[in-house]
DNA sequence: GTAATCACG
DNA sequence: ACGTACGTGATTACA
């Protein structure tokens, strides 16, 4: 409940929108588009609706026989996601053109075209809606539009996210992100000591899982044995299998399931907080987080063996996705308050998981820098430190 | 209304 | 042999 108010806050302020910066990038991208799908239907060889993962299907695998053992989804149609098409890149030249055809197509449809018509005109305003019922974890998620979905991962896709600004000439977007914070729930609610030493020591938490597993120093750990450690890692929060863990990697199924076991050496109680957490699960029919919410987990005795993995995989990772949502509702509340006490122009904007983006007025700056830290790092005692890492600019993009 | 796809943490 | 990592929302095609 005290969340609500804040929320209503955020909402109501809304975030500045480059909309002049956008309707250039979308000039750009219709230019691109129109080039790249006239190079796939002349690659076809025949005219199709290339939107249409169906009749892309047909060419790929029918009409150009690209790949004959091309997998189906479960109503039979040809799979065309990115996964199945990367791996055919090398088979023919249309290939990449729809790769990139697709995300064009996708950033130009969901942002640079949608998010400018969503802008108060006398404002450039956007204005998302919060909600705190719908994810079963205790996560927000955010709607009309969705502000918590906006790309960063590709160069194109951060030119969306530089047409974030701040109000004006007085004011620079901040954004403060929570650094691990997941992993560092798991450790405390473990209390996986060797896990919680390395956070306490600060330690780069991938390179010294990575240590750990490969038996190596921390300055002999390679840049694959790190990314190895960190794709576990991640997995861990969400219950790995090997053969996930082996899909994410360059790892065989064999050497996935080599690396589970060593890495549950590494951290026993890390496996142990888990089996106890599905056995919660088990006799209560539910999970809870730090600040007792509870996550209802019907399939957890299913009989069907799929159905049940799936309810046990929710068992583990619930309370952690929850603990971390609690934390940061926490420091929201808190943030709010002390922001409306001091009486600062300074306002709490956006909430993206474990990041809180900030309208800062400029002579308020130095004073936020500490406030923002300090609230977000002391919302909740764990057994390991919270830490944050902030960045501020005039975008989001710079502020990330 | 559902499926497929893809954007984020 | 099966089916497999957690949580969301928006767009498009299509029945």
């Amino acid at each position: 409940m005290p969340v609500s108010s804040v929320l209503m806050s955020m909402e109501h302020e809304g975030i500045t929108l480059d909309t002049e910066a956008l309707s250039k990038f979308s000039i750009e991208l219709s230019n691109s588009l129109e080039k790249l799908h006239e190079g796939i239907i002349k690659d076809a060889g025949i005219e199709f609706n290339v939107d249409s993962p169906k009749q892309l299907g047909d060419i790929l695998f029918n009409v150009l026989q690209i790949d004959e053992k091309a997998k189906t989804t479960k109503t039979g149609q040809f799979k065309t996601d990115e996964a199945t098409l990367s791996k055919l890149k090398n088979e023919h030249e249309i290939i990449d053109k729809i790769l990139n055809y697709r995300q064009q197509k996708k950033l130009k449809s969901t942002y640079v075209d949608a998010l400018p018509k969503l802008a108060t005109p006398t404002t450039n305003k956007i204005h998302t809606s919060y909600l705190q019922t719908v994810a079963a974890t205790g996560r927000l998620s955010s709607n009309n539009p969705n502000l918590q979905n906006i790309p960063i991962r590709t160069e194109r896709g951060r030119q969306v996210r530089k047409a974030f600004v701040p109000r004006n000439e007085e004011y620079t977007l901040l954004a403060a992100d929570y650094s691990q914070i997941e992993l560092r729930v798991i450790a405390a609610m473990s209390q996986e000591e060797t896990m919680i030493e390395a956070f306490k020591n600060g330690e780069d938490i991938h390179a010294s899982t990575a240590a750990k597993v490969f038996n190596v120093s921390l300055s002999d750990v390679t840049r694959e044995q790190r990314g190895n450690a960190k794709t576990v890692n991640f997995g861990i929060i969400y219950g790995v299998s090997a053969f996930g863990l082996s899909n994410q990697t360059d790892l065989s199924r064999t050497e996935a399931k080599e690396l589970i076991e060593t890495y549950y050496e590494t951290y026993p109680k890390l496996r142990k907080y888990m089996s106890s957490q599905v056995d919660f699960a088990r006799d209560h029919g539910y999970v809870t987080t730090l600040s007792n919410r509870r996550r209802y987990l019907k399939d957890i005795n299913s009989r069907n063996a799929i159905v049940r993995g799936a309810a046990e995989r929710n068992a583990v990772n619930a309370p952690i996705q929850g603990s971390a949502a609690d934390v940061i509702k926490i420091a929201m509340i808190n943030i709010y308050n002390k922001l409306q006490q001091g009486g600062f122009k300074t306002k709490m904007l956006l909430q993206v998981h474990d990041e809180l983006v900030f309208d800062v007025y400029k002579p308020e700056l130095e004073t936020m820098k500490v406030l923002i830290k300090e609230e977000m790092e002391n919302a909740y005692t764990l057994s390991v430190p919270l830490d944050i890492e902030m960045d501020m600019g005039s975008n989001w993009l710079e502020a990330h």
